[in-house]
DNA sequence: CCTAAATGCTCTAGTAACTATAGGTTCAAG
DNA sequence: CTTGAACCTATAGTTACTAGAGCATTTAGG
């Protein structure tokens, strides 16, 4: 039986996230020793390192939440699985493909400017003047 | 003279998102009309499209508020603007390197599973054990 | 056996940047 | 003069935690 501080260094989770998560019902009350603190056993590490790995990951947790009801019935059909996981590498591409397009204008942004001061910095003012930008976001 | 909607459709800035940053002092309380509703003058649409373009960008509120300090005071040296939206970019840069080698595993995961069962979905098997993936994560 | 340090407990509040809701008021058009 | 859209304030909810207060338990050493 783990105490949850030696969970936590099992599994990379830290002792108020693990609460966390029991509050929320995502890992089961684990037992209690007499003096009330909790006991963990094997499948709780288990169950904390597929959320950790899948927080890792970027699901939230309600994919997350919806993971591992599926991975409670391994007699289910396994698309649904296929589903959560695809949705989010489909969104994880799209903020890659949004994220670079920022970084090109930041870039713009910030070559821009040789200047000195404020008043014609060219960093102040492509921030004001949008018309300045491609304007695609 | 605008009312709240229409600075909100001329900056593209919700109108609860509008008295959001005035309660936070990024804009001036604007006058009132007799009925005590809020009404905005010229400056208030630039600013708040400032704002706009920069949150856009993805640049967090608190480096907004140093921002539009800084371009209050146009005779200042804006080396600090350039600190600012220099260290955003390599934070934006960070970010997608991060996010492109999720973007890999979970590439990987998704795609190496055939079955039709969650009891040996690849997905659902990927997720539960680190031992399986690159683990650079 | 006793004590001190480390770890544990619960509860509340704070973070970022909004968004939503409730319950009421004002404005502009017909 | 009435109606409906837009406005007002204030509070609470969102995500995924993190920090702190104040107290209890466990464990290792003497």
């Amino acid at each position: 039986m783990l105490t949850i501080g030696e969970l936590a260094r099992a599994t990379g989770v830290k002792v108020p996230t693990i609460r966390y998560y029991e509050k929320l019902g995502l890992i089961a009350e684990p037992t209690r020793s007499e003096g009330n603190q909790r006991r963990y056993a094997g499948p709780a590490r288990e169950r904390l390192s597929f959320i950790r790995h899948a927080r890792d990951l970027g699901l939230s947790l309600d994919a997350i939440r919806e993971l591992l009801h599926l991975s409670e019935n391994p007699d289910m059909p396994c698309a649904e699985a296929h589903v959560i996981a695809g949705a989010h590498l489909a969104a994880t591409r799209a903020r890659i493909a949004q994220l670079q397009r920022l970084e090109a204008e930041l870039a713009r942004i910030t070559s821009g400017c040789d200047t000195s001061t404020i008043g014609d910095c060219h960093v102040i003012h492509a921030l004001a003047d949008h018309g300045l930008c491609g304007g695609d976001h």
